[in-house]
Parts: structure tokens; C-alpha cells; sequence
RNA sequence: GCCGGAGUGGCGAAAUGGCAUACGCAGCAGACUCAAAAUCUGCCGCCCGCAAGGGCGUGAGGGUUCGAGUCCCUCCUCCGGCACCA
């Protein structure tokens, strides 16, 4: 053994080890105590930083600890490879994709195996490799076969470098999720998944996901957006077309004075076309068309609206109210128009303001009577109706369910549930993707590929060069095909599968990769899915997440599989961050900001398992983290230290018998020591267990080392005493193991053992080594502590509450006044309160 | 505005309603050294005090309790999500 703690060596040759012995591997088809941990894949970009290695750190610890605890476990990694970076270097350095994805996952793999991250490799999935996107494109014809996949022309997000995206890839500014550039409408032909149609399912199945953190499933539910209410159809009084609205608020009905429509919405082009306003409206319209969505959908932006001309009817009361074409009314929810309540609606009462339009209260505030004409604000609170007909007096939230009914009893009318959850977009026009397995036929329409055809094969010789558009659709050959159905020419769909729905389903894939004849063994994904614990960022809760639930359910529903949850439980890390050199803020680390820190060196300079540890002691796994150069140090510190009190002692501590000596007789020190290893393994072992904390973990067994310290050792020490404080090494270097392997596995080996860790059992503390004959308890005075006092463990009330009232600082503080009552809490403290 | 989370030493952070600040970083003092680094030992919340000891202290203010960082109410600040969504 050396002296010098040689990380290098050591970490080089476990790592090996590792590999040769297959530790990683999995048997899927044992099937008692199984244990399916994922972290999420990476889309192969070329390098990863720390940030990127917590993930996958964290996955291994947890992979680790699980075997030491006796489970099957499976643990795959594979690579999100399609994607825009890689098209994009194509046209910029003239290399393909597939060339410079197959480079990055090769470096990848490298620094995965470098951190000593160890995955079933056998297991790895490529999504660019035509055997996986097979199965892709698979997916898409079964939602295609249930009417899930459809392609309309809508207005869609464009971005001009990532092309088309989906609702949920735009921020709440405006911008590409992807690329930060501002993101437009623009009218396309697209194809769509009918995710709406699981609106539901995927809102109330938050509920069998306890396991997942509060924020995401908050966040989902958000996303989903239900709101419950009333659709009620008013009716154009000029010419009797039908309008219907959407409100949460049918109670406001009676205070309806206008109605509110969306520019876009088809009924007001019908109506207006060779009306008297029909320049002033139209004028109008098109100046809000010029409007991007990101500024028509903030409240900031100023109420604007003209009159139509026309009038609707509102059916509850006969009224005629006046119908204005409004900027602030989306064509996108609901029914594009909306009952304008201008009394009990914020928006609707800036509007009636700026247009002198009426304002009806309906809704009474009790506290304070309302006046309409001295209003400066909407009254959104509860209260009697009044002025709403037959419903006057009612509490306004009892009357929702009578109007509803009355409404549907007179037939204008329902009650109404409404999504803020749009359909998802999954064309993309890009070439580094799976194609759209789809055949347009003049005479079939769109008609997709034969399940046997697949895979629909992305041809390599593409020309990158083109200035604009998806480079496979002036592909020579590509785009011609034989159409599936009736064998007639026509022409193949040049849009390729958004990136999402391909990591959508890998997880099903890793249990059986093998499978040519299959996407996945129906029987294996039943026994090992829903994953255990999976593991990633949080900033796929409503991207990733969302559509592996929806496509998971889709599977289900078709038979395909037999759960309706793909992550039984999920744990969201939080980013590193670093300050900037530039301007000293706080980032998450990103190239542009300059505040990178490469574990690549740290791996040379610290090694692996000082990268790791400090990974792992930064704080709270769930949350962000600043790193720190000298932190670092700490954990470098640590490992030496470890690594050098193995050196100085191992000659007193080998070549004794096993186990561990009865303690009575032992002296007090050694006691304490042996205390202190049960102590570590029962808080280590709950840190991990509840709730990932690592951090905490890594403490106590930093304060192990320091009670190992405590406890002198030498050519003196008896055999009992070496015998103990080996137990105490030992059993450091197995709680350490999952956290640093390497060291854990090389001190183990020095230790007389046979390592792999991973392979033996992880220890039980043992409550009689907990065990204390006297303890201190904490003496207070109403509520303070005054004192200490030192009593028999098993003491009981009387003795602990005798020893706290002579105590002479109790005596002192409770002079001249008299006892009232004494609180005893056994093996803690005593409260005497007095006064 | 609605929903969720957080606020504790100089810093990262610990604490099933029971001795606040474990563990680590930084700092200070000392040992080793020609010297430095590394390592080791000790100190390290604020205020008063030579000390013993005392007072204060977990964003603010109330409350429950013998006892609150922890539970309840009100508020402030920060972070995340949603938001002209009818």
C-alpha cells in the first residue's frame, strides 16, 4: 500500500475491474426485488460538465446502494441523439451528424466511465440508430391507427431555427425554449398528436404519482389548465348565427353588456363581409394579425377592440347586447368569444371603461355596496345576486349549478370543461430526426407506411447547403414513394418526428434492446416498468414528462402494455451554478457565460471520487448549488485523510479474528467508537433512504472518520480494541462505497476483503450498540437551559427530575420562586417551570 | 393575481416539537519547517464580562405549547410555474 493517496492508479484499475466483471449488468428476467433506476439519457452534445454529472452521480449512488441492498437492478443509459445541434454543425463544418453524434457519444461514454458511473451497457439505445426509430415510427402508426395522429392547417409556432414547435418548447416570453430567438405564428400544414383527448387522464392520474415532488405535478396540472364552467349560446340578433361562449362565471350572466370576440374567429369575416363597418372592422383586424402572440396574450398590453355593427342576444334575459371585435380575447380558447361582464371582470371592465360601454352589477358586495357608476375596479368577490331575474337573492357560487341546468333545461346551454392543453405539434422540418412514416397520395390522401415497411430509412447523402428548408425534401430520391394503399405514385412526407416522441419510450426499450421483432417484450416491460426511481431536471416537467405519460397511455389503452404510469417515482436535481468571471452574477453553467467547470480536469487533478463526493456534499441534491473551487478541497481532504489512517493502522488491525468483541468491559473510548459506527449506519442509511440526502450522508461519515480519530491506536491497543476499530474502518469504507467507489473498493481489498462493494450486503446498525449506560440530559428552567446532568440511561421520571432540582444553577434560578410543575422527557431533558 | 418552494453563522449547510448552528469551506492562533506548501492541534454566531457567567439570536410580527428553526395566523423578500385562459 502507498502512502500518497494514488486516485489515479486506483480509479483507472476499479474502473476496469468494473467492466470485466460485468458488476452493471442486469438479469431482467429475475423478477423478485427488482429495482429499475433511470437517469435521464443526454442528448450527445460532445461534452458534459458537472452540472450534467450530479445527474448521473446521483443515479449511480443509488444504482449502488440498491445492489448492496440486494436488488436486481437495472440500470441503463442510452442517447436522445436526434436533434438540432448536429444538422446544425453539418452546415456550418460540413460534418454529418451521424459522424459527429457518433464522436460525442464516444467522448461521453468516456467521461461517464471516468466518474465511475457504470450502466448495463449492453443495454445502450441510440435514437438515431434506424433499429430504434423503427419502433418511433412504429409509435406514431398506433396513434395514427386511433385517430391520435392527424395533420391540420393551423397557426403554428415557427422559429426560424428550430422551425415548427410544439406549445409547450415556447416560453412564457415568446421565445424558443431551444434557441432563445422570438417565436412567430405562422399557417401550416402540420401533424399533431391529440393529446387534449388525455387531458383528463393525465390531470387526475397526478394522483397516483406520490412519489414525484409536489412542483411537478403542480406544474403539469397547471400546464393541463382545467377550468371548470358553462358553455351558453348567445345568438346574433341581426341575422340569428349561432355564437357560443365559454365562462367560469355563469352567476354574472344577467351583467352581461357586451360581447367580446376574437379577431380570427371565423363569424365575424361571415357577418361583417358587405356590412356598413365592414372597412372599420377588417382595418382592425388585419392591424392585430400583425401583433405577435407572445404581446396579444400579456395583460399589459392595452385593451383595444371596434364596434361590428351587429348585436347578440343573450338568452338568459332577451337582452341585446352589442358585439365588439377585441384584442384581448383569444381565438385559441374556449369558443373565441367571450360574455364581456364588465361589473365582475377585470378585463371586461378596462374595456367598457375605455369605450363608455355600461356596467350592470349583478354580484352585491355585502361589505361594501357597489355603484356602477363610481367603480373603479371589477368586483370579483362573492355575494347575493341581484338584478339577475329569477336568481336574485341566491349566494352567486350556490346559484351555478340552477343556471347551468336551467340553461340546458331551455336548451341554449351546459355546463363545460375547458383545457388550456393544446394538441402537441410533432412534425418537424428538419433532416437529423425519424421520418414521419407517411405516403401523400393524390388519390389515398395521407396514408401511412406498412408496419413491415418500417423502418422508413433517413438517407445519408443529403445536401446541408440548402438556404432554407428540411434538406430530405430536396433529397433526389426520398421523396418519391409508392403509395401503400393503391401502389400509385406519390410522394413521401419530408417532415421528421419531433425529438420528444423519441425519447418518449426509450425507457421501455432498455428491458429488452435486443428485440428485432418487437419494440419491446410485453411481458419484461410489464414486470419491470413502472420505473423505481428516475432521475433528472426539472426542466422537462412539462416536456418530457408530460408526453412519456400521454404516449404511455396511448400504449396502454392499445394493449400494448399493462401500467398507465411510466415513473412510479421521480427525483428532480437542481443545476450547479457558478458565478460568472464577467459580471460576478450567478448562472447555470453555460459556455456563452463563461462559467464552465470541466470535471475532465478535476478528474486528473482530484480524481473521480473526489468529484464525486463534492458533487454529492453541495448541498441538498433537489436543490441548486453554487460550486466551489475550494470545496473541493474539502472533499480531497477527507479521502486522504481516510486513505491515510487505513496506512498508519492497517498493521495493528490485520491477522485478527473476525467480528467485532462483546463490549462490557471495554473501555469507554472504544465503547464510543463502536457507538459511533452504529450511529453512522443508521443515519447514512436513512439519509439515503429518505429522500436522497446525500449531503447529510457524506457528514456522517466524515464524523465517523473523526471518531476513528477519537480513538487511539497502537502496538499497545488489545486485540478487543483493534477488533473494534477495524469494524469501525470497515464499515466506513462500506457506507462510503456508493458515494466513492473507487477508494471504498481499493481500502476494502487492503483490508483483508474482496471488493466489489457492490457485492456485499449493506450493513445493519444494531440497537444494543446504541446503547449507552448513563447519559447527559439537558437541565432547563422554563424553557432555558440552566444545566447539565448526568444520569443512569434507564432512568426514570423521578431520578431524572431529583437530579435536575439539585442541580445548583436550577437552585439558582428558581430562588424565591416556586415550582409548579416539572416536565420530564426521558432520555432527553428536564423543564422545570417555575414562577 | 393564482399555485408551489425557500429565507438559519463570514460562506455551503445540519437539526422525528426537546441542548440551534452537526459536517465542510473560509478565517484566526499554535506545532512541524531555514521558509513556504501540505499536514496536525486549538479557537471560531452577536453583545456584555478578566473570568465564572449572563443577555440576544433561525426574514418580521402575533399565536398554540412546559418547550417552536420545526405547528397555526398575518406580513415581507427571493426563486420556480401559470396568467388578458374568459
Amino acid at each position: 500500500m502507498q502512502e500518497k493517496y494514488p486516485f489515479a492508479e486506483i480509479e483507472a484499475r476499479w474502473q476496469k475491474l468494473w467492466d470485466d466483471s460485468a458488476c452493471f449488468t442486469a438479469d431482467t428476467s429475475r423478477s423478485d426485488k427488482k429495482f429499475y433506476c433511470l437517469t435521464m439519457f443526454p442528448y450527445p452534445s460532445g461534452t458534459m460538465h458537472v452540472g450534467h454529472g450530479r445527474n448521473y452521480i446521483i443515479g449511480d449512488v443509488l444504482a449502488r446502494y440498491k445492489k448492496m441492498r440486494g436488488f436486481e437492478v437495472l440500470s441503463p443509459m442510452g442517447w436522445d441523439a436526434f436533434g438540432l445541434p448536429a444538422e446544425n454543425a453539418a452546415k456550418d463544418k460540413g460534418i454529418h451528424p451521424k459522424d459527429s453524434t457518433r464522436q460525442n457519444i464516444a467522448h461521453m461514454k468516456r467521461q461517464l466511465r471516468q466518474w465511475g458511473v457504470g450502466y448495463d451497457w449492453n443495454r445502450e439505445v441510440d435514437t438515431s440508430d434506424p433499429e430504434y426509430y423503427r419502433w418511433t415510427q412504429w409509435i406514431f402508426l398506433q396513434l395514427h391507427k386511433r385517430g391520435l395522429a392527424y395533420r391540420k392547417c393551423a397557426p403554428v409556432n415557427w422559429c426560424e431555427l428550430c422551425t415548427t414547435l410544439a406549445n409547450e418548447e415556447v416560453l412564457a416570453d415568446g421565445t424558443c425554449d431551444r434557441c432563445g430567438r422570438p417565436v412567430a405564428k405562422r399557417d401550416l400544414d402540420q401533424w399533431f398528436f391529440k393529446i387534449t383527448d388525455y387531458a383528463q387522464k393525465l390531470l387526475d392520474d397526478l394522483d397516483l404519482l406520490p412519489k414525484w415532488p409536489e412542483k411537478v405535478r403542480q406544474m403539469q396540472a397547471n400546464w393541463i389548465g382545467r377550468s371548470e364552467g358553462a358553455r351558453v349560446e348567445f345568438t346574433v340578433s341581426e341575422t340569428g348565427d349561432p355564437c357560443p361562449i365559454f365562462t367560469t362565471r355563469p352567476d354574472t350572466i344577467y351583467g352581461v353588456t357586451f360581447l367580446a370576440i376574437a379577431p380570427e374567429h371565423p363569424l365575424v369575416r361571415k357577418l361583417i363581409a358587405g356590412s356598413p363597418r365592414e372597412t372599420e372592422v377588417m382595418d382592425f383586424i388585419s392591424r392585430q394579425l400583425m401583433v405577435s402572440a407572445a404581446v396579444r396574450s400579456d395583460g399589459a398590453t392595452r385593451k383595444e377592440g371596434v364596434f361590428s355593427g351587429f348585436h347578440v342576444r343573450n338568452p338568459f334575459n332577451g337582452e341585446n347586447v352589442p358585439l365588439w371585435v377585441t384584442n384581448y380575447v383569444l381565438m385559441e380558447y374556449g369558443t373565441g368569444a367571450v360574455m364581456a361582464v364588465p361589473a365582475h371582470d377585470q378585463r371586461d371592465f378596462e374595456f367598457a371603461r375605455e369605450y363608455g360601454i355600461p356596467v350592470k352589477v349583478v354580484i352585491q358586495n355585502e361589505e361594501r355596496p357597489l355603484d356602477a357608476t363610481v367603480m373603479t375596479e371589477a368586483y370579483v368577490g362573492d355575494g347575493p345576486m341581484v338584478a339577475s331575474g329569477p336568481f336574485d337573492g341566491q349566494r352567486n357560487r350556490d346559484a351555478i349549478p340552477g343556471m347551468i341546468r336551467h340553461a340546458a333545461q331551455g336548451g341554449f346551454g351546459d355546463s363545460s370543461v375547458t383545457y388550456r392543453l393544446r394538441d402537441w405539434l410533432i412534425s418537424r422540418q428538419r433532416y437529423w430526426g425519424a421520418p414521419i412514416p407517411i405516403v401523400h397520395c393524390g388519390k389515398c390522401g395521407a396514408v401511412p407506411v406498412r408496419e413491415e415497411d418500417l423502418p422508413v430509412l433517413l438517407p445519408d447523402d443529403v445536401d446541408f447547403r440548402v438556404e432554407r428548408g428540411n434538406p430530405l425534401a430536396s433529397h433526389a430520391a426520398f421523396p418519391s414513394a409508392k403509395c401503400p394503399s393503391c401502389g400509385g405514385p406519390g410522394k413521401r412526407e419530408t417532415d421528421t418526428l419531433a425529438q420528444w416522441l423519441c425519447s418518449c419510450w426509450y425507457f421501455l426499450r432498455y428491458v429488452s434492446p435486443g428485440r428485432a421483432d418487437v419494440p419491446f417484450d410485453r411481458e419484461d416491460v410489464n414486470r419491470w416498468l413502472p420505473v423505481d426511481q428516475y432521475i433528472g431536471g426539472v426542466e422537462h416537467a412539462v416536456l418530457h414528462l408530460l408526453y412519456s405519460r400521454f404516449i404511455v397511455k396511448v400504449l396502454h389503452d392499445a394493449g400494448h402494455v399493462g401500467f398507465r404510469e411510466p415513473f412510479g417515482a421521480l427525483f428532480t436535481q437542481g443545476m450547479i451554478c457558478k458565478r460568472s468571471s464577467k459580471d460576478g452574477q450567478l448562472y447555470k453553467m453555460s459556455k456563452s457565460k463563461g462559467n464552465v467547470v470541466s470535471p475532465d480536469e478535476l478528474v486528473v487533478e482530484y480524481g473521480a471520487d473526489t468529484l464525486r463526493l463534492y458533487t454529492l456534499f453541495i448541498g441538498p441534491p433537489e436543490k441548486d448549488a453554487e460550486w466551489s473551487d475550494q470545496g473541493i478541497e474539502g472533499a480531497v481532504r477527507f479521502l486522504r485523510r481516510l486513505w491515510r489512517k487505513v496506512y498508519d493502522k492497517r498493521q495493528f488491525i490485520t491477522g485478527l479474528e473476525a467480528g467485532v468483541p462483546p463490549m462490557d468491559g471495554m473501555e469507554p473510548a472504544v465503547r464510543e467508537l463502536h457507538r459511533a459506527v452504529h450511529t453512522a449506519i443508521q443515519q447514512v442509511t436513512f439519509d439515503i433512504e429518505e429522500g436522497f440526502r446525500f449531503n447529510s450522508a457524506i457528514a456522517r461519515i466524515m464524523e465517523l472518520l473523526n471518531a476513528i480519530d477519537a480513538c487511539e491506536l497502537g502496538e499497545s491497543s488489545s486485540a478487543g480494541t483493534r477488533r473494534v476499530y477495524r469494524n469501525a474502518m470497515e464499515t466506513l469504507v462500506v457506507l462510503l462505497s456508493p458515494f466513492a467507489p473507487h477508494i471504498s473498493d481499493e481500502l476494502w481489498t487492503e483490508l483483508g476483503h474482496k471488493a466489489p462493494l457492490m457485492a456485499v450486503p449493506w450493513p445493519e446498525f444494531s440497537p444494543e450498540a446504541l446503547a449507552r449506560d448513563e447519559i447527559e440530559i439537558a437541565v432547563q428552567v422554563n424553557g432555558k437551559v440552566r444545566g447539565r446532568a448526568v444520569v443512569s440511561a434507564d432512568a426514570d421520571r423521578e431520578t431524572m427530575e431529583k437530579a435536575a432540582l439539585s442541580d445548583a444553577n436550577v437552585l439558582k434560578f428558581t430562588e424565591g420562586m416556586t415550582v409548579r410543575k416539572v416536565i420530564v422527557v426521558p432520555g432527553k431533558l428536564v423543564n422545570v417551570v417555575a414562577s
